[in-house]
DNA sequence: CGGCCTGTTATGTCTAGACATAATCATATC
DNA sequence: GATATGATTATGTCTAGACATAACAGGCCG
């Protein structure tokens, strides 16, 4: 364990214990740099970290402060569906419904008029029966190599996921009742509840692809381990 | 803007665009410490920012690589209900529907057999109508102020993140459809599709309080902004 | 050929000191 | 009394150099 370590953890751990209530001013980095015996950029260091981590505050000249809890915020994991479901059910398989090149005309899903789109929809199987349902655009303006991957291989998300790089992403999460055509592929009857995940993806300011997956609600949810509140 | 920002920034944007593609090997931090003129301690801090941000890998040796995409992960704000209620639809008002000393006796959501509970239900209502059904228990062993909270005036939600420091928590989202019980607090049909938000929390590793959500499908959702994967 | 040792190299961490910046407090002036 | 000024202080950032560590490459030897 570095120096730097062992000072963040300390602190750290006296601001879970309460020791060191919200509002409190921690000692002053010369004074740390005593009681630790080291350089006063090894005690910035492991300073630096804890306000990343949103547990103090520092401020010029007054000190530095154990941070107020604020909004909580999660980190949560969205990972492929296909590394997901390998690991829970086993027997991964992505079943391509559909695969068609168009030209966007300003849907509501789609992206801005006059972009050439792939349009992809299929099914994302797990051992014990189909597990989610998959509505994505592709901009091929973008990601000109869509246009050659085979998707009835390997499902568009981890074909992406591994080639394209982003910036910048979307989620909403949301509860619905199965649509018709989605509980059919499903199998499942129509209102039954399902997750709906709708996801944007850009790349410096340009849309990569925009993706609605529902899931089937007795086999799937989504999992947040947590930090507390970042920022 | 400092040196470390700037190099930072000048790394990311060539990593964005696909100058670098994942696997590239970056410039040896000498060659960085010359390019930019700058100390190796600097250019190090951008490095490590780098890392932190999942977006470089650093080998002892071989140098420094841009990163493979690996799994998709997104800062999930779980707000109060109360403040999030009030900014979307106003008027955000708590009905405590029962408020109870217990003793756990290991029941699938309890704390372990004898931990001292309070069990509290409750409806989160926004200006249209009830959002979410709340049911919570807080270990009073862990924050004995509980007890003489009054729930009545304030969630019990936004209570607890602004007294309890907490240094764990689990999140479990899923789609199901509304119990009786539920569904009639919400005034919606039994079946009818929501979203549950399950949250254990702990403080170092004493678990502190848990508690089920259960929100109107229509009524609400989940949203999740993003940046590519952090460990 | 295979295993061991050693030197090289790039990252990881740290030191001691420097200057910049911003906030605060006390003082001096209007 | 209100406002401007300057000294003080703590953080923010940086430098130049040092040593530690891990991994690789090559050579030596059984």
């Amino acid at each position: 364990m570095t120096i730097a370590e062992r000072i963040r953890i300390d602190i750290e751990s006296r601001i879970a214990s309460g020791a060191w209530p919200p509002g409190y001013r921690i000692p002053f980095e010369h004074e740390l740099v005593v009681e630790y015996g080291c350089a006063r950029a090894t005690v910035g260091k492991a300073l630096t970290s804890l306000v990343q981590a949103g547990l103090i505050e520092r401020r010029r000249k007054a000190g530095s402060f154990v941070a107020y809890p604020h909004v909580q915020t999660a980190v949560l994991a969205i990972p492929d569906l296909d590394a997901a479901i390998s690991e829970r059910t086993g027997g991964y398989r992505f079943e391509l419904l559909k695969s068609s090149l168009e030209t966007a005309d300003d849907g509501p899903q789609d992206f801005a008029a006059g972009t050439n789109q792939l349009h992809i929809t299929g099914i994302h199987h797990g051992k014990g029966g189909p597990v989610a349902h998959e509505d994505r655009l592709i901009n091929v303006d973008q990601v000109p190599d869509a246009r050659d991957a085979d998707f009835s291989a390997q499902a568009p998300g981890s074909w992406l996921v591994s080639f394209v790089p982003w910036t910048e992403a979307r989620h909403l999460i949301s509860a619905v009742g199965a649509s018709a055509e989605v509980a059919a592929h499903l199998d499942i009857p129509k209102g039954t509840p399902c997750l709906m995940v709708e996801r944007w993806t850009w790349r410096s300011g340009a849309p990569i692809t925009s993706v609605i997956q529902t899931f089937r609600g007795d086999r799937f949810d989504l999992v947040a381990t947590f930090a507390p509140e970042k920022r």
